[in-house]
DNA sequence: GGATGTGATGCCAGTGACTGACATCAGCGT
DNA sequence: ACGCTGATGTCAGTCACTGGCATCACATCC
């Protein structure tokens, strides 16, 4: 047995998110996160450089799974396409823990904070797969305008995950929000338009 | 002539940008801003709600441009299209003033707290985009795809607007973007492919 | 023209996020 | 036994930000 208790990082991720489902992220300090995890709040600071990155510790390696992925991708698929098919792969890490999800989603969505924070995550992947399709011969403009799609495509579909009841395939919803990406974004001469309805 | 010298609000955005650029951004307390200002550091935070927020008065102006300019645009014109002509509109907030937004985008990009201060401010610009052209009759998922399209195509415009030597016209590089923008989403039938070229 | 209200500011004390410096101590290799 | 290392604790300090209260030129009302 070590001289410590296992996993401080775990322990600090689990009475972080604890805390901030009893209390509120405001009325929740740091030293009250490390109290509960049985730590000094000195310690919280050196495993999370601050109080939002105690949320974000899955960024990390949902990014690593879709460079590497797109980066296996076969040559022959466009750059959007090696992005969405990315995405749809990291169903594995979403499909069966929706409930978690929420309450996280619940978490953020009440604080200006921690909204910047989700945001900066996405904005750092979408460069992690800017830069994997250039190392696949696209274009910079290309391969920028392809993350920056796929990304919105994994949000619009990542919402309706949340919000479906029962639960549906995240790989499903991401193949539904890619055909409503290119229905809006079709050539002009080639769209069908429906008529504009009234004002509300 | 009034009690206190007039535009104490210009005085400290004027200060901050300075200090910010002197010194850079985290050894720039806001005591010291306030003092440059001639004010107290109390009334800093009277005017902008923390120290980020100094930099980016110039959002909230540039969101109502857009939004009043989605509103009116023709019934018949698309989703997307109302977006990218409302965008092409904000050149004017912009051409002729490339060298004080570079300097301010230097400041910006130097510090994550800053980066995630202007992604929020995006996305508020995105969803308030959204809302205008659900209020056109379109879909939440068209009108949600379509804002986000074009916020792409904004900042892929203005990145290169900066880097324009010598400057473009901004509206210019907008439609140049919505040109890639609808080659890369273009489905995949219809799509021309240029080869893979070599890895790096 | 005096009382009264108001808005922008100053001043002060407090909380809490985060940092730097230094101490501690189990385990590990030598 | 000895020293090294890495994770932790302790303490003092800075600074972002807040709440509360005082001030005072100016406008308004009677």
């Amino acid at each position: 047995m070590g001289r410590w208790e296992p996993d401080a990082k775990g322990r600090l991720e689990r009475a972080a998110a604890e805390l901030y489902g009893e209390r509120g992220f405001d009325k929740t300090t740091a030293a009250d996160i490390a109290a509960r995890a049985g730590l000094a709040e000195r310690t919280f600071f050196r495993h999370f450089a601050d109080k939002r990155e105690v949320l974000f510790g899955r960024a990390g390696q949902l990014q690593d799974l879709l460079v590497r992925s797109v980066a296996e991708a076969p040559a022959s698929a466009a750059p959007l396409d090696a992005v969405v098919a990315a995405f749809r792969l990291t169903g594995e890490m979403f499909d069966g823990r929706a409930e978690l999800s929420r309450q996280r989603q619940r978490i953020i969505d009440a604080h200006q904070e921690l909204q910047e924070r989700e945001l900066i995550k996405m904005a750092t992947l979408s460069a992690a797969l800017t830069d994997a399709l250039r190392r696949r011969g696209a274009s910079a403009s290309e391969a920028g305008l392809a993350a920056s799609a796929g990304v919105a495509v994994f949000l619009s579909a990542f919402q309706r995950w949340l919000e479906s009841d029962p639960p549906r395939l995240f790989a499903e919803l991401v193949d539904e929000a890619v055909v409503e990406l290119r229905a809006v974004t079709a050539a002009p001469r080639t769209r069908r338009r429906r008529p504009v309805a009234a004002r509300s």
